[in-house]
DNA sequence: TTCGATGCAAATAGTTTGCATTCTA
DNA sequence: TAGAATGCAAACTATTTGCATCGAA
């Protein structure tokens, strides 16, 4: 299944007049596998577990070029690392800034708070692309 | 007014067997002057500009001390700068990814996330922490 | 064969730390 | 005058960029 799905992206780069290359594929196939947001650094080894040699720098570059043609999104997480995921499916983040648990959640979290800012300020929020920091049960 | 408020902190902080020095009151008159959030390059200038000898090393680590005392708070912004500000009368920030405007808002916009939070996760939120991402009027 | 993609190293930005010196209490 | 606080420089972490080389189409 996710190798199916690694192909069907890689298919539409090809589209694109991307070049579907080590690197490339290595990278799509362990954000496929991996539910959910990675830091660059996980993911970065994960790369290399595959394909030894990809460098960090190519990494990088695939990322934000992938994320320009809006197959992956990007998260900030206050103290800790940018993570990484596909875009369809994707999911936010609950972070506790003692212990760093994280809780996955949907965007339907967002709902009230998303209404509240476009109906007062315009405002539209894309909840995928920051973490809500706070403490979780164990730490509060 | 904002010298009295000043006083006041320093006070408190000679209290606590902390020392009042120059770096530290032109630090405290910057945040106290500054309504809402402001980055630790602006406050760093802004620090400068009355005494100019104080490092920035000094300014991170008296801000870091501030905030261990929780007489101040620092927010992540995402791609942007940590902001801090003092923790009395804090709000939070919606940041425009697109054009970087920033909307200051209190913490009443998060009621509905953070009570779905705490009773699905049993996590606490901290509005003043992170930044809310998303578009402005203008850029959406 | 072409030119997009890569590896590598160096540059950059933001923040932290070690240490000798300064200055508050 | 003791030791907290500072200035400075160097270290560090995360990320970006220039450039010569490699390899997908």
């Amino acid at each position: 299944m996710p190798g199916q799905r690694v192909d069907t992206i890689l298919d539409r780069l090809r589209g694109e007049g991307i070049r579907v290359t080590t690197a490339r594929r290595a990278i799509l196939t362990v954000l496929t596998e991996h539910a959910g947001p990675i830091s660059v650094d996980d993911l970065a080894s994960a790369v290399q577990s595959r394909a030894p040699d990809v460098h960090r720098a190519t990494v990088y570059r695939n990322l934000s070029d992938l994320e320009d043609l809006g197959l992956v999104l990007h998260a900030h997480t206050g103290h800790g690392p940018v993570m990484y995921q596909l875009a369809s499916g994707a999911r936010s983040q609950l972070i506790c800034e003692s212990c760093g648990t994280t809780i996955e959640v949907g965007p339907e979290l967002f709902s009230a708070l998303a209404r509240r800012a476009r109906e007062q300020y315009g405002f539209v929020v894309h909840p995928h692309h920051f973490a809500v920091l706070g403490r979780c049960v164990r730490c509060s």
